[in-house]
DNA sequence: TCTTGTGCTGGAGTATACTCTAGGTTGTAG
DNA sequence: CTACAACCTAGAGTATACTCCAGCACAAGA
């Protein structure tokens, strides 16, 4: 798959595509003739890389759980961990999410109030 | 309240507070030979402020909304209106991020299984 | 062969949200 | 009255994550 093909399939950039590649997120991409020739396997890298970052997770902690990958199986106890603690994080983050979302709710249920106030008298 | 007094409450630093001010996030604070004087009123918008940014709106955003808050009542409806947007975007992420953990608990799961396997052959 | 499209690299530029510095002012305690 | 902490402003610097550009390579169709 080419570059432009990937690019649109994940709905981001070249550049960013290349950037990632810089940053060492994503290696080994094969090249003929230059070009860099995506393998189905980087696809599904490229997916979850996708996947980690909409959980909020900076390139850089992505980086260290793409270099645990790419030296293989060894490092799967690591990589666990990694993703275990990001986990619980999240966890954490999601009930703070919620909470605030019901205090939003209570403002806009308080807007709505002032409305018909307003409009009353 | 004095602005070192502020920042510790909400754990945030003096720079962050005065650049919130240049922005125009916060305005209209009191100063008292030219030092800035925090209101009850203002520290509970600050609050506020907080919890829009831990809900991952932009100061861009938040800048909206606080000048339609510093206009009066009159802007209730715009207001009422900008947070159920928030809150409708805010759901909508809430549900990808419930998914996104899931996999990453799967991811985990498979994990474990990988390491029991190494463990027993 | 020449043009076009797609790709390449290194490096510059942008947006967001801080974070810090230099150089000066204010208020209080000794 | 002076030393000191805490404050002030304008502007520079940093981190993150892109985003774009100049200048060049290469392959395929007219």
């Amino acid at each position: 798959m080419r570059i432009s093909e990937v690019a649109e399939k994940f709905g981001i950039s070249i550049h960013t595509l290349r950037y990632y590649e810089k940053l060492g997120l994503i290696q080994r991409i094969i090249r003929k003739g230059g070009k860099r020739e995506y393998a189905e396997e980087d696809l599904g890298w490229i997916e979850f890389i996708q996947r980690l970052k909409a959980t909020g997770m900076p390139l850089s902690r992505i980086r260290v759980y793409s270099d645990l990958r790419y030296r293989g199986d060894s490092t799967i106890s690591e990589r666990k961990r990694l993703l275990q603690e990001h986990q619980q994080q999240l966890e954490q983050e999601l009930v703070e999410l919620e909470l605030n979302l019901q205090m939003l709710r209570k403002k806009i249920t308080l807007y709505e109030e002032m409305e018909k106030k307003n409009g009353t008298v």
